[in-house]
DNA sequence: GCCAACGTTGGC
DNA sequence: GCCAACGTTGGC
């Protein structure tokens, strides 16, 4: 069982959004190729993820998921009309993955990165380190439980 | 809206 | 396969 922080711009998908999708659904339109590495080799059916609001006022993890089966080819790549049409993909769609989430539950406030920064336990989450951008990334187990209790303050 | 930091692209 | 230029991310 590993966890995980995935990101998303409320203003594109927000946890309320995934909360209103017929489940389960789809992490769709990671264009990076550690992320793919992620979704192909390291995520499992069953894992646990933080949804966090990126580009939001506060930014912060709002809730939790839960990665459901396994990866797949992300059926966005092959669509003229989407943003993430990808004109480069290969047929066998290798290139780009997604995964299938279901929402566990929506915290009932945000935890903003301010809080977490100053949370004794957390200073060694990637999500604070400097320069991180990765939308998908590991979260320990012992991040999950802390993080998992601020939540209930 | 700024901009640092990082990822990706493509010419060579 | 190097690396400069460019694009993107995302906190602030």
């Amino acid at each position: 069982m590993r966890y995980w922080l995935m990101k998303s711009e409320p203003d594109t998908y927000s946890i309320d959004d995934l909360a209103k999708a017929s489940e389960p659904a789809m992490w769709e339109g990671c264009r990076n190729y550690t992320v793919r590495n992620f979704f192909r080799d390291s995520m499992a059916d069953g894992d646990l993820a933080f949804f966090h609001h990126s580009n939001a006022t506060p930014s912060g993890i709002v809730g939790t998921m839960r990665i459901c089966g396994d990866a797949f080819p992300d059926p966005t790549q092959f669509d003229p009309n989407s943003d993430y049409f990808d004109p480069k993909a290969p047929a066998d769609g290798s290139r780009w993955i997604c995964r299938n989430v279901q929402l566990i539950r929506k915290f009932d406030r945000i935890i903003p990165i301010s809080e977490m920064r100053e949370t004794p336990g957390l200073e060694a989450m990637l999500l604070l380190a400097r320069g991180q951008r990765l939308s998908v990334m590991p979260v320990t187990e012992a991040e999950w439980n802390i993080i998992n209790g601020l939540q209930g303050l």
